[in-house]
DNA sequence: CAATATCGGACTATTTTAGTCCAATATGTT
DNA sequence: AACATATTGGACTAAAATAGTCCGATATTG
């Protein structure tokens, strides 16, 4: 349904805490207590968001995570590109891979416009912004008005 | 790795060959032969695009499918809707769900702002467009310029 | 009436995604 | 120096979504 995957969903309600944090450090138990994510997935991706340099850990007692950057320098397409791979809409955007069979692929350009317009929109918006709700402005247009969903396990 | 799914892939591959052949009526098994897609998905996707209303099919000896509406008016957006659902990037953008666990879920408006971005950006590109790659001007600064990739099974 | 082709649904297999667990390492405290 | 706490890294299992297949029914043409 072209959907970003749950962790990725987690993962971001996982920033945001650690925004609202500021630079102190939080234990994995902290945010999983606080976000409502279940522990070991939460351990599991800050491993991941640590790996990719979004998160700083510190190791033994009173260790933790916290954000390796101010909040306003972090994209949603960085958040996306940690947590599940870098955004390719068709299959060989990654890889060389097998294609161009008789050369009857006559879709190509085109899906690449519409990656790319995808990755900017991602880009476009930082890890502040995702924070809270709009602040009453940008675009109130919108229909499905619901608040993103989250559940226990 | 939010992409679209395989069936999308060959659903717009199938669409692209309609349209190549105007009004001309095509069974299934001359699209999969065509297009490479297995017989019998070609045949679902059929059926999956028939019901959407972006193909008309002709029962009986001689029958087949052709393109309900010109290429020009047929959207990307359109196509994802029927072959994979609406997009919606965030689990509740769909469903009510079970959200909003003691108002905690601070992420929302910013997702549905992506969500929108992306709508736009498939909205904005037509069946004829994804025929062939682009006419050399749009926009040639894509560093990935391979093409779409598809295999026979 | 026979041949061809869609229609509709059920069903299986494969792949991807979630989620869990354990041993190892590092840091601070007693 | 030893212990408690917390990250690190990898492997492993379970669940769900996706792909792909098949069959009987229906409609149309010759």
């Amino acid at each position: 349904m072209l959907r970003i995957s749950r962790l990725t969903d987690y993962g971001t309600v996982i920033l945001v805490y650690l925004a609202q944090r500021g630079d102190r450090l939080c234990s994995a138990s902290d945010v999983a207590a606080e976000t409502h994510v279940a522990l070991p997935t939460a351990q599991k991706l800050l491993k991941v968001l640590a790996k990719a340099g979004l998160v700083e850990s510190t190791r033994g007692s009173e260790g933790g995570y916290c954000l390796a950057r101010p909040p306003s320098s972090i994209t949603a397409a960085e958040i996306v590109d940690a947590l599940e791979g870098p955004v390719a809409i068709t299959e060989c955007s990654t890889e060389a891979s097998q294609c161009e069979l008789e050369s009857m692929c006559h879709t190509g350009g085109a899906w690449q416009r519409i990656n790319q317009a995808i990755r900017d929109a991602l880009a476009d918006v930082t890890l502040d912004e995702l924070d809270c709700p709009p602040p009453a402005a940008r675009t109130p247009a919108h229909k499905t008005a619901g608040v993103t969903a989250r559940q226990q396990r």
